[in-house]
DNA sequence: CACTTGTCTTGATGTTTGTCAAAATAGACG
DNA sequence: CGTCTATTTTGACAAACATCAAGACAAGTG
C-alpha cells in the first residue's frame, strides 16, 4: 500500500501533468531531477534498456556485466543509482541478483515530457 | 532542409522505439544520454518547464533570471546546456533573447521511455 | 560617440561523479 | 567449516560540473 516503489520520485508523484503544461515548482524539479540524472549516463541508459527490454522482465547482474567493458563494481555502482531513483528494483534469488525495470517510474517520466493531449502544431 | 534542430540527439534520431522494446546500442545510448543529463539538474528542469509552458511558446531570459536565486551567468550556462542538446533554441530579437522549447526533442525522449503500445500490466 | 541595459564568455573554485583495485558480504557446495 | 562464485562496499583518484566574479559583446538611447 504505502509501498515506496519510487524513492526519489515519491514527492514528485503528484505531478502527472506534463512539464509543458505548467511550470514545475522548485520542489518538484528537485524531486524529478535525480531520475533524469540517473538516465544521463550512457552506461545506465543501456543498463535500463537491457533490463526493461529483456524477456521475462528481469535480468541477472552476471548477464549485464558481460555486455560492457567495465568491471563489476562499476556496473554495481550504476545499478545502485538506478535503484535509488526507483527506476529498477533488485531481487536476490539464491546466488544471483535479478534486476527488474519499474514501469510506473518510466511512465511518470515519459508523461512528464509528453505533449499535453491536444495539438502538436 | 538539413536543419540540425537536435544537435546531440541527431545520431539517435533513428530510434523511435522505446528502450523498453529493444536494447539500445552503445552508440544510441551515448547520443541520448546527454539529453537526459541536461534534464538531470533541477534548475534546467525548471528552466525547460518555464519555457515550454509559457504562453506564446517563448520566454525572455530576463524573465527566467528572476525566477531563481542564481546569478545571470549561471542561468546562461544552463540555457546553453539545454540549447546544446537541442531541447531549446535561442533567438535574439533586438535587446532581448528569447528561448523556445523544441517539442520534437521532448517527443523523442518521451517516446523513448513510453510503454510499447500494448500492455501496461 | 558615450552611456546604459541585457546577455554571454572566461577564469577560478569547491563539489560531484565514473572508474577501478582491494576487501567484504551472501549464498551454494562439498 | 572451508572454499568457491556472485555481488556489493570501501577507498582513492582524475575528469566533469555548478556556481560565481569579472570582463566582453550586443543593441538601444541620448
Amino acid at each position: 500500500m504505502s509501498k515506496q516503489l519510487l524513492p526519489l520520485l515519491d514527492q514528485a508523484a503528484d505531478c502527472h501533468v506534463p512539464l509543458v503544461a505548467e511550470p514545475l515548482t522548485a520542489a518538484q524539479a528537485e524531486g524529478l531531477a535525480p531520475a533524469f540524472k540517473a538516465l544521463g549516463d550512457p552506461v545506465r541508459l543501456r543498463l535500463l534498456s537491457l533490463i526493461a527490454s529483456h524477456e521475462g522482465g528481469e535480468v541477472c547482474v552476471c548477464d549485464l556485466t558481460d555486455a560492457f567493458d567495465l568491471k563489476a563494481p562499476t556496473i554495481s555502482h550504476h545499478l545502485r543509482v538506478l535503484k535509488a531513483t526507483g527506476l529498477v528494483t533488485a531481487d536476490r534469488r539464491g546466488t544471483w541478483v535479478y534486476y527488474r525495470a519499474e514501469r510506473e517510474a518510466l511512465d511518470l517520466l515519459s508523461g512528464l515530457l509528453a505533449a499535453p493531449a491536444e495539438a502538436t502544431a
